[in-house]
RNA sequence: GGACCCGUAGCUCAGCUGGAUAGAGCGCUGCCCUCCGAAGGCAGAGGUCACAGGUUCGAAUCCUGUCGGGUCCGCCA
């Protein structure tokens, strides 16, 4: 089935068409102007700008024709020729009705279905998951459930970083700690350990240190940099001590995934597409498409109509070794080769923005599949002073940390509130994890994906306003209003006209369809939390406005559960597109 | 120096492919619980949409410039 506003810019083009004009011109949205009328049609606007003619009396002959459809209560034409649109009750329960038995709420299947990589999180070996992450994860995840529920093929991979300098700079910082190990040894022979001689604890903690160290001594930075190449070039202690790092480092991942509730297909990383780069490279050179500069092997991906200076793409440094463009350029063909999918997603910070401009030209240059790439950039997470956000000793915030810190001012909220008072304590944890997670994914998602944000947990936190933990306990409260009803024998039935108590509600639940679509063409996580918000506040009205399980009207309080009863189900999935798990009781 | 992003209510932010009276949350003022969860609802105050030009019947939205903040600009990822 198609959305309200759909069908209605369909009737309405066709009108448009029937008076000569161009059936594009068609489009309904919700009227901005509820007052005056449900929907609206600013085309004709349009229309006569196009062709120079009068707008109203465009409008008019298109009304002329919408007059004689029954669905219509009133077709006017307001101002300088807005078409302003309001539908009877019966049409408007005869839609909310077919959205309540659609076992998909009246959104659309994507047909064809498109296939798509996202590539988000983006964690790093043998360094802490922090902060930044969550916007990574978190949008990156909900983006995967929005294309995954639109009908599409959805293909999410973390894309670890595991391959550059940083793992030089690890595995020469060990060798001058432990010259002793086998991994250093050249001479020796045999397989290596199989029990891995460091814990995470050791990386995390050699790891700054190391990069330190390499900052301010050219040495270090040199026993790195070949370390790196060594590894690089498959050296087999290098490649066993590195199979160390990963093993340890993606256990520790998983666990803060998990903690997250975010979902990935693949686990792969920089390492995964190692054995392409070489055979690409050449390839490359070969069509005469990267050349030698300075020593490096770069890709010219400049254009002339440039308005700025486009550095050339770096396939190898000057000293051989590999950069990050060289093994996203490879990983582009290895998608392309495995999945050849139609759009492949970028979920990473928006100071990438022009190495990714440099990736998909040179992607492009080399024909790589045909899927549209797009960098999805994300602004920074800050702290309440406005600058990027660091603990109180100037580090930056553990992952695990802020969720358990979500967890327990959550736990500390439901108190304040008396809420979940009477169940018993490992219920009550489990549900102020779940809270702790709505309130920092919610206040995530809620800002436009390209802003920056300021972390304020004591806010994100908050039951009341447009905050996760709100819209969970909107939605516990209708699960428990459909609970009561139950035990009282009262079930959810068919929805009948409205009257002023729930029309807009029923035109609210009219619009999920137009919501979605938004989010998804947007590519925008916001779009969905503002409408859940919306939704939550308009069954609050009517919620207030009227006595459901007293209503004496059996027919009545059959329509009035039907509605609680699409509305929770609408906020659920709302909720679960966001990643939000909505308990059955708090 | 060049490029990109941002500047909207006291605070935190939506809206930006041009449309009618610029929205929400928090905070503030006043009402509403003998009744389904008041963490709610109703009403209200609060704005030169950074500034100046331009395009248009119409600009927060598009263009140009200025100011202010952030980011990026070939051998890190």
């Amino acid at each position: 089935m198609s959305s309200l506003t759909a069908r209605l810019t369909e009737r309405v083009a066709a009108a448009f068409t029937n008076a000569g004009l161009d059936d594009r011109f068609g489009q309904v949205t919700v009227s901005n102007r509820p007052d005056l009328a449900q929907f609206q049609c600013n085309g004709a606007l349009a229309a006569a700008k196009q062709a120079k003619t009068n707008p109203r009396q465009l409008a008019e002959a298109v009304a002329q024709e919408l007059r004689d459809d029954a669905q219509f209560q009133s077709v006017e034409i307001a101002g300088p020729g807005f078409l302003n649109l309001t539908l009877t009750d019966e049409a408007i329960a005869a839609h909310i009705a077919e959205l309540a038995g659609d076992a998909r709420l009246g959104v659309p299947v994507n047909n064809p279905a498109s296939t798509v990589v996202l590539d988000y999180g983006g964690p790093n070996v043998a360094k802490p998951m922090h902060v930044g992450h969550i916007r990574a994860t978190v949008i990156g995840d909900s983006l995967r459930r929005l294309f995954a529920f639109a009908g599409d093929r959805t293909i999410a991979d973390v894309h670890m970083g595991d391959w550059g300098l940083p793992m030089g700079k690890l595995v020469s910082a060990l060798e001058i700690e432990h010259p002793d190990w086998p991994y250093f040894d050249a001479a020796h022979e045999g397989a290596y350990p199989t029990e891995s001689p460091i814990t995470l604890d050791d990386l995390e903690r050699i790891y700054p240190e190391a990069d330190a160290a390499c900052s301010s001594d050219p040495d270090r930075m040199q026993a790195a940099r070949a370390a790196t190449f060594a590894l690089q070039n498959d050296e087999p202690g290098v490649t066993a001590l590195w199979r160390h790092f990963m093993e340890i480092s993606v256990a520790a991942m998983k666990e803060n995934f998990d903690a997250l509730g975010v979902h990935f297909d693949l686990y792969k990383g920089e390492a995964d597409v190692h054995h392409l780069i070489a055979p690409m490279v050449k390839e490359l050179q070969g069509r005469g498409l990267a050349e030698t500069d300075d020593g490096a092997v770069i890709v010219r991906v400049a254009r002339p109509d440039d308005k700025s200076e486009m550095p050339p793409l770096i396939l190898l440094k000057s000293d051989g070794a590999v950069m990050y463009g060289t093994t996203d350029l490879a990983t582009i063909k290895d998608r392309v080769a495995e999945y050849d999918p139609d759009l492949i997603f970028y979920v990473v910070d928006q100071r990438q923005h022009l190495h990714f401009a440099q990736v998909f030209r040179a992607a492009e240059l080399a024909g790589y599949g045909h899927a549209s790439l797009e960098h999805l950039g994300f602004g920074t997470v800050n702290g309440p002073d406005g600058k990027p956000f660091r603990t109180r000793d100037g580090g930056v915030p553990r992952l695990s940390a802020l969720i358990d810190m979500a967890r327990e001012k959550s736990l500390e909220r439901m108190e304040e509130a008396n809420l979940a008072a009477d169940m018993p304590q490992a219920e009550r944890v489990e549900i102020a994890r779940q809270v702790g997670l709505a309130a920092i994914k919610f206040a995530d998602l809620s800002n436009h994906r390209q802003s920056n944000y300021v972390f304020d947990l004591d806010r994100f936190t908050r039951f009341e306003g447009k905050t996760g933990p709100y819209l969970q306990y909107a939605a516990v409260r209708v699960k428990s209003l459909l609970r009561r009803a139950a035990d009282q024998g009262y079930e959810p039935g068919t929805v009948l006209p409205p009257s002023d108590v729930e029309r807009d509600l029923m035109l609210t639940l009219g619009q999920m369809p137009d919501a979605i679509a938004k989010a998804y063409d947007k590519r925008a996580p916001n779009e969905l939390c503002d409408f859940a918000f919306a939704l939550a506040q308009e069954f609050s009205r009517f919620y207030a406005a009227t006595h459901i399980l007293s209503e004496e009207d059996p027919a009545k309080r059959a329509a009035w559960l039907g509605l609680a009863k699409l509305t929770l189900d609408q906020l659920s999935l709302q909720l679960d597109l966001l990643g939000i798990e909505v308990p059955d009781r708090m």
